[in-house]
DNA sequence: CGGAATAGTAGACTGAGTACAAAATTTGGT
DNA sequence: ACCAAATTTTGTACTCAGTCTACTATTCCG
């Protein structure tokens, strides 16, 4: 078994120790405002070491990405045989907020992240480039599986739509002010909700969400 | 009535002019081998005044894209009363398409713009980032419309995974190599496939693409 | 230990995009 | 035709993300 050895770990320290030090820069003082020489210079490392590990400045603060990807591939990859995607990444999406996990939107730290988020241009500018990114690894996988290349870009284009809106809901309700047990509470039935419509469509009139029960 | 006037007639002609430049540039040489100094210099003109006309160097080549957010929002704002958006969308699709017009993207033209967007990231970032402009245009009328921010929210990110579905479709098509001509007829299927499983849900079972008929 | 990989550094360079103030042009009124 | 205000254009200098290259330090493994 590969064991990790001192020149990967120091990597991985190395990787952790930077976007942490950009992180906290962000948080204090704006994206914009902070350079990469900077960073580069609180972390104790040379700017070319901060473009190894990170790209773009972006990918500093949005650096959870590539683990979200092989999170949403095993999802769809390691389902019960026969179960629709729609199935499996509705219970995903349940598992999540249930754990408490930041990728469900419905925790408290969404707020300064958020704020971050959206006081850059840039920023979000990237985080729509991910969730493209996204679609295009739902595409591969299920053209994959059924060789039908445009039903699945379609029904990839569909699922992400509807990740990235059950995504956004409690975020921008929380950043509104509203208290997050509540909204963690209700996002159950948006995550339901939203599966819903996506599986039978969005031609069919629905119970409107808050209507008790 | 506001007759354009001097000012504001050579103002359009500049712009015009410095895109269609630019665009030539690109086209020959490809888009990250142009500079923008190269362009003003090409146009007859001060750098500062292309970045006057156009806040990123992407917007030189992805210049279509406000007309196109106001078309898409008068198809939603002027549709009949009481007819569903997804409707009023897929009559629109298919009169584009009907109508030749290069945002159908089943046209010859497709190719050599397609080449040129996929050889840079940078553009292809801006128009991904574009795509997202148009949820959040639909998004915003619709919530306008039905109070329903949540709902309003989803169906928008579904229209516009249909919408970007049915683009991206003939455009890769015809870069693989395949006839316009046959491209253009099978569209018809292709959209109206699209809009069937926004409408109906990914849920259902239905009959596969090119089944005949 | 010692040579091969690999990680990190220094510093110069390119090019997008901004800031600012001076110069040119259009406008509308007289 | 002329003037003054408003607006557009320009030149210049600047910042900063991101790349390139050649050099040094560290880890690996036999």
């Amino acid at each position: 078994m590969a064991q990790p050895g001192l020149r990967e770990r120091k990597k991985q320290a190395t990787r952790r120790m930077i976007a942490d030090v950009a992180t906290g820069l962000f948080v204090r003082r704006g994206f914009d405002a902070v350079t990469v020489a900077e960073i580069a210079e609180a972390a104790g490392v040379s700017k070319m070491t901060v473009f190894n590990y990170f790209p773009r400045k972006e990918d500093l603060y949005l650096d959870r990405h590539l683990d979200r990807l092989r999170e949403l591939e095993a999802v769809v990859r390691d389902r019960p045989a026969g179960e629709p995607v729609a199935v499996a990444m509705r219970r995903y999406h349940h598992e999540l907020l249930a754990a408490g996990h930041p990728l469900s939107g419905a925790v408290e730290g969404v707020r300064g992240f958020w704020t971050v988020l959206h006081s850059s241009p840039a920023l979000m500018s990237r985080m729509v480039e991910q969730e493209h990114e996204i679609a295009k690894l739902l595409t591969r996988v299920l053209t994959e599986e059924t060789g039908d290349e445009f039903q699945s870009r379609l029904v990839a284009n569909l699922l992400t739509a509807t990740i990235i809106t059950i995504w956004h809901t409690p975020v921008s309700r929380i950043v509104a002010g509203e208290d997050v047990e509540l909204v963690r509470r209700e996002q159950v039935q948006v995550i339901d909700h939203a599966f819903d419509v996506l599986e039978r469509g969005i031609g069919r009139r629905r119970e409107p969400l808050h209507s008790g029960g």
